[in-house]
RNA sequence: GGCGACAUAGCCAAGUGGUAAGGCAGAGGUCUGCAAAACCUCUAUUCCCCAGUUCAAAUCUGGGUGUCGCCUCCA
């Protein structure tokens, strides 16, 4: 079994191929920073993540490019309104966007180009593709002509001759088809700027990701993503330019993945709509491991619900895969023994789930899958665990290290249960790990059978406050505290 | 209006031709000072509806219904 992923262009699930042998490029579409990320942004850059740990995993070298639109309507909008430079703000939401990924252990692109930043390669791109009779100029304004370049509609699924009798916006006479889109816009007054060979202006919104996938992964590259909502127009024009500038038979992108969408009772969230949650305000309610495997629960390609219902369960069956973690951790810290059948029957459930880890993340990564896997792996452990604190089992070192090193692997990939597995989760939620705890409390356990004397909670509590630790009665029940 | 996706238990969600994973919630039980956690058992004779293909369909085909998305900025 290798890896199979769902292409957007051809519509079915293909064998996966990279351009170059062990090596994978890819580019994902980044944010327009004006305003913090939702949770609905934030989807996309998990999933890549998660695909960026898998292909990694797998042994591929990654190269990521992911772009900051920060040259556009909405943020200049923003910028007038507080009146402050466009560069400002676009500066203070491209922290902010890191802030809240950082938490969510999305790791670093290998380069984050800006528009900004692409001038040169944009304008060139730009001539190229007039050059090439792809593009005309129009009173200062560039525009590409969709008609010149025959592939169009070839992403989206759409025909040229479906998009005229289903426009809705009004057509601009200048443009050639209603469809044309703006390559270079020219300057109004308030607006940001740049020189080019027509006049002042600054690029329209599609020809940034076209320029700067080129400067860092070439003309041809493997995987480009983004949100499903990109499919058309941003990314059928991307091809479109990129392929009509390179001239080349080889495809701009050889697999297009897009996820679905984060949805609010059922509705698409958006800044337009208004029914949208930012990840810093949910991270202020829930633990970043809770925002991360209510998203990677789901397949990425399928629309998931956002609620506090559904970000509660979440946390329940988080709470699940934790109680396993600790478990694995309190058996490392005990005196261990060699091979036992019980053993053996943890190392087989181990190495079967690596296997099925492995298929599912090979059909087109599905998380969801994987996160099942993750749950019998748990039980096996925790049933393993009932068994060493009965007493009825010595731990088997290389067991429970095989055990723990498929587990971790797992969880690494989906980048949950990060601080537990420092056994720094429990201090995150403000209540200590007891080290030894666990030990003593089998060590009682197992002096009782022994003279079958069954420990009293008094006997308990004595042995655990010479030791400093008491037991707090709560609503919830007894919790083990160390004072 | 054009194009597309989806419909699986109380809720969430895998499964795309071989007889329904997993999680949450719920019921009963084991263990245990009581709890909690864990473990065991149970909870969809059936996958929106109808027709068809097949030895065999949740899975394929046709029709219907419903929901969502794109066609305007959107992850």
């Amino acid at each position: 079994m290798s890896l199979r992923v769902y292409n957007t262009l051809t519509k079915q699930k293909e064998g996966f191929v990279p351009l170059e042998p062990g090596k994978v490029k890819m580019y994902v579409c980044g944010v327009t920073p004006y305003n913090h990320p939702h949770i609905g942004n934030a989807r996309p850059f998990i999933t890549w993540d998660v695909i960026k740990r898998y292909l990694e995993y797998s042994g591929y070298k990654v190269t990521h490019v992911q772009n900051f639109t920060d040259v556009d309507d909405k943020i200049i909008k923003a910028a007038n309104k507080e009146g402050v430079s466009w560069d400002a703000i676009a500066a203070r939401y491209i922290q902010g966007y890191f802030e809240v990924m950082d938490r969510l252990h999305v790791r670093r692109a290998d380069v984050y180009p800006t528009v900004s930043g692409h001038m040169a390669e944009i304008i060139a791109m730009v001539e190229t593709l007039i050059e090439n009779g792809f593009a005309y100029v129009v009173d200062g304004d560039v525009y590409y002509q969709v008609e010149s370049f025959s592939g169009y509609g070839k992403l989206s699924g759409r025909n040229l001759e479906d998009m005229k009798a289903g426009a809705r916006v009004e057509v601009d006479t200048r443009k050639k088809h209603p469809m044309d889109f703006a390559l270079w816009k020219s300057a109004k007054p308030g607006e940001p700027a740049w020189e080019s060979p027509w006049g002042a202006g600054r690029p329209g919104w599609h020809i940034e990701c076209s320029a700067m996938s080129k400067k860092y992964l070439g003309h041809s590259f493997d995987f480009h993503g983004g949100g499903s909502d990109l499919i058309f127009p941003h990314h059928e024009n991307e091809i479109a330019q990129s392929e009509a500038a390179a001239g080349v038979e080889e495809p701009f992108v050889r697999y297009w993945l897009h996820n679905g969408f984060i949805t609010v009772n059922e509705e698409k969230m958006s800044k337009s709509l208004d029914n949208f949650f930012l990840v810093k305000d949910i991270l202020a309610h829930y633990p970043a491991e809770v925002l991360r495997y209510f998203i990677v629960a789901t397949h990425y390609r399928s629309p998931l619900d956002f609620s506090d219902e559904r970000l509660t369960e979440a946390a329940r069956s988080l709470d699940r895969l934790r109680t396993a973690v600790e478990n694995l951790r309190q058996m490392e810290s005990m005196a261990g023994g060699g091979r036992t059948p019980a053993g053996d029957k943890l190392r087989e459930s181990a190495i079967q789930a690596k296997r099925s880890f492995v298929e599912a993340m090979d059909d087109d990564f599905n998380t969801a899958l994987a996160v099942s896997v993750l749950f019998g792996l748990a039980k096996e452990i925790n049933i393993y665990q009932s068994g060493v604190v009965a007493g009825t089992e010595i731990p088997d070192v290389d067991a429970l290290r095989q055990a723990k090193e498929a587990y971790y692997s797992v969880m690494d990939i989906l980048g949950i249960l990060v601080a537990e597995r420092e056994g720094r989760g429990k201090e995150e939620e403000g209540a200590g790990v007891v080290e030894g705890l666990m030990e003593l409390i089998i060590a009682l356990r197992q002096d009782a059978r022994q003279k079958k004397d069954w420990p009293t909670a008094d006997k308990i509590r004595d042995s655990l406050a010479a030791l400093g630790i008491v037991i707090e009665d709560s609503a919830q029940g007894s919790r083990w505290k160390q004072k």
